[in-house]
DNA sequence: TATGAATGAGAATTCATTCAT
DNA sequence: GATGAATGAATTCTCATTCAT
């Protein structure tokens, strides 16, 4: 067992209060009114410090998109495999429904990560994480009848995945072109045919 | 008949170009990397001139944006009714590719209206848009026989946009998961599928 | 009788409204924050326009103090001259009081004109005006006993005014140190000594 | 006893040279002709370097009012202070006479802190300090005869100083109606009845 | 006279980044 | 590692003034 020294925890510790500090600040007013000042005050730490960590105020960005992108993903996951189903169909659209509700809840999340949700750039990440994995063996198991090119299952998970992330974000965060609860049943229909 | 002055003509010169040289700096350059002073050297106008006719580096980007989509959309839709086609199908994939296409040869573009080609966006600016409506019409006749609502068939137009829009964005510009040509068989299927 | 043409009124109208203009913003929004093209687009007229009637914005100002200053000085004796007195003292108080009161009502002229209600500049450019020679005579009158030289009465004039402009511009703008009906009693105490 | 670090007695040569410098451009060049970038170039620093101590150019301009308003008046009651005299009158004049010779000494000066040498806001501002609390000694000894109301002394000091003040600007400044000297003899008259 | 588009100098302010302590 | 004072380039935006129409 490794042993992780004050020194170790305490530099953990600054980290995360400026990664916080960011999420915080970037969701409530903005990457673009968010200052590093603004980040390093918030966090109560010195301003050199922020270097220490991170390049720049994107650096961080890039961190927070990537986590809380694959933290939705993984939540919903996590969601839908406590349960039992009768089809993969019905699992399926549980998933998606748990990754709208969740973006419902967290609007401002939404904006930050914008479209950002990509299951391109979430996959590469996170290629041995197994809770990403599990979104792809549902879709393997699910999908296993149609006889589907290597490869071809991750473009349909791709494909569905930035439906999802596009429609939510211009539903919930433009309003447009209804609310995101009315154009759910045509979402739906729409990927029960897909599949 | 509206008389249309020299001095009417000139104004409208300047802001053409201002406007012209905007797009030409946030294409090449990014939007961060621009700055007002580089748009008004640009256009050849004094930096006051600038203010004269937008408000702010956004205005004009806002103005790129909206133009910019309902021109794709627009180009798109005339260069599919030239044709003749079997089926609505068929027609639906050709007006597609044309999208995919214009987008393919202009990447900066698509870059920067980012995934900002959202149809409920465009469909309200242009709601009296010949061009615009001429996208509703294929679909109204196409869909015909489904019986669907009143209002449905924007929700259909809406989501297959936002898929085209979002794969599109993610394969050409980030080249993820794949590339768009590889993409094209799978979003054709699944196009499909879904009418 | 000079005749007026229609012309010569228009100029007269133009420069009346740029004038009324320019003092409504002064004292709403303060000189700072007045810009010459606000000045025109409440006058309704074109920017070039300002510049055929005055200099800059001070030009407009400074005939603005001026005017605003002998109105008050002039409606303070005009009020104060219709009622009988039974003594200088009662007369000169009542005229002080006339003049406070004006500038209660019209804290915003006050905090305009500053303090630049200067019996001597007044004087200087109303020496031949009716108004002002009638506050010069009052105080003739109630000084003659005194045996004063000549302009000393002038001077006690100037010295009154100073008194009450800047006693009422600290009260009555900045309410320091208390506000003006609690300092009228000294003040109408040291102005009976003072004759 | 507290220990002033090298970085402290740093950041007080910087605030300090940056007020220097802009008392001294704003003495010989005005407040609207003063630029921030003027201050830095003066006071040796980099422009960003002033907004670590002011928040604008006006912040500076209250502090230096403020200090040197008290500055004033605080000299003129040392330098009275260091003398015997036979009488409160005599001992007054003299005060008053010092002010005058400060600001005539000082036309500069006067010019910047206008008519803002109010002791309203003077005395506000330091009520627990030494020098200025000796003026109201030396009134309060003076004028203990006259069986004034508690706060009246306050509101007499403030009269007298607000004439002098005003007297001052308007003489020395802007030479209405004549010269300081002359109107020296009634201005000690006038305050002679006052008290 | 009157107009108002165009000008461009110039002012304020921000902020990422460095580096001596 | 941690600090935070100092930097100064960069950017936005204003506005008095001009002048062709």
């Amino acid at each position: 067992m490794k042993h992780i020294s004050k020194v170790e925890i305490n530099k953990r510790k600054k980290e995360d209060s400026l990664y916080a500090a960011a999420y915080e600040l970037f969701t409530t007013q903005g990457i673009h009114n968010t200052a590093i000042s603004d980040i390093v005050k918030k966090a109560g730490v010195a301003k050199g410090t922020f270097y220490l960590y991170f390049k720049d105020k994107y650096d961080v960005l890039d961190k927070i998109i990537l986590d809380k992108s694959s933290e939705i993903l993984v939540e919903a996951i996590e969601h839908t495999n406590i349960k039992e189903f009768d089809s993969f169909e019905e699992k399926l659209l549980y998933f998606i429904d748990s990754i709208i509700e969740y973006l419902k809840e967290n609007k401002l999340l939404l904006k930050l990560i914008y479209k950002n949700l990509s299951w391109g750039v979430v996959r590469k990440a996170y290629k041995d994480y197994k809770g990403i994995n599990e979104i792809y063996y549902m879709f393997e198991d699910g999908l296993k009848d149609y006889d589907l090119k290597e490869g071809d299952i991750e473009k349909v998970i791709f494909i569905i995945l930035e439906l999802v992330g596009s429609v939510c974000y211009s539903c919930i965060v433009l309003g447009e072109p209804t609310e995101i609860d009315e154009m759910k049943p045509i979402l739906f229909e729409i990927i029960k045919k897909i599949i």
